[in-house]
DNA sequence: GCGACAG
DNA sequence: ATCTTGTCGC
């Protein structure tokens, strides 16, 4: 199964049809494509709240950056209504419309996704990053700021340490250390990427800050929600 | 059954 | 996610 799937009919708004998409799109999730060795192009999506369950206001954010020298070369913010309420292993539901309208609009294709959330280290294997990634076809890493499943040891304060996050005897994603002292990022693989290069891709992408470039700039980007400011 | 639970 | 002051430290 390495097509493209199609897309879903109307957008789920209960839990057991949003729950039964997941299932529906898990299969067209590629784990064994390695994933691009260098990158040209990396997008970092985030969504920024107003109120806080449904039929709130949401911003969401994709800038486009240049892998090497971390430039912005692009940037889309989106603003509307949320469609599904806040619900743990089903919010791709509700930040992933702004955020595919937001990627359709940006005018700079980038080679790699990475998203604020998980991908396989979720209930189902179906995260946000999977989502995303099965959705457009394009490489993305999920990268989380706090736990959600599975088990894993404290790693090594050293930037770059890192321990295996694992739920049912398989190894889901990451805890990474991407400052020395600093909390540990959670990556997992969201789609078309091993998990060793999404840790080499997101270790690259953190020169200064505990979180990658792309997601802390989509950050700041969806809560000003000015483009340009 | 109860609690925990990405953003 | 969001609501929020001061404070420790490079």
């Amino acid at each position: 199964m390495a097509e493209r799937p199609e897309m879903p009919e109307a957008w789920p708004h209960t839990v057991a049809d949003a729950e039964a998409e997941q299932e529906r799109l898990r299969p067209f999730v590629d784990l064994a494509d390695p994933g691009p060795e260098t990158v040209r192009y990396v997008a970092g999506l985030d969504v920024a709240y107003e109120g806080q369950d449904e039929g709130d206001r949401l911003t969401a954010a994709v800038v486009v950056l240049d892998a090497r020298t971390l430039d912005v070369v692009d940037q889309v913010v989106v603003r509307e209504r949320a469609r599904f309420p806040y619900v743990p292993g089903l919010f791709a539901f509700r930040e992933l419309p702004p955020l595919l309208t937001a990627l359709d609009r940006v005018r700079i294709t980038p080679d790699l996704l990475v998203c604020d959330g998980y991908g396989l280290a979720h209930p189902r294997r179906f995260g946000l990053a999977c989502h995303v990634g099965v959705l457009t076809g394009l490489p993305a890493i999920g990268v989380a700021k706090t736990a959600f499943v599975g088990r894993y040891d404290i790693p090594a304060s050293e930037r770059g340490a890192w321990a295996p996050i694992v739920e049912r005897d398989e190894v889901v994603g990451r805890a990474l250390r991407t400052r020395t002292g600093v909390k540990p990022v959670y990556v997992s693989q969201g789609h078309r990427i091993s998990l060793d290069n999404a840790c080499r891709h997101v270790l690259r992408l953190t020169p200064e800050y505990r979180l990658p470039e792309p997601i802390r700039l989509a950050d700041r980007l969806s809560r000003s929600g000015v483009p340009a400011a």
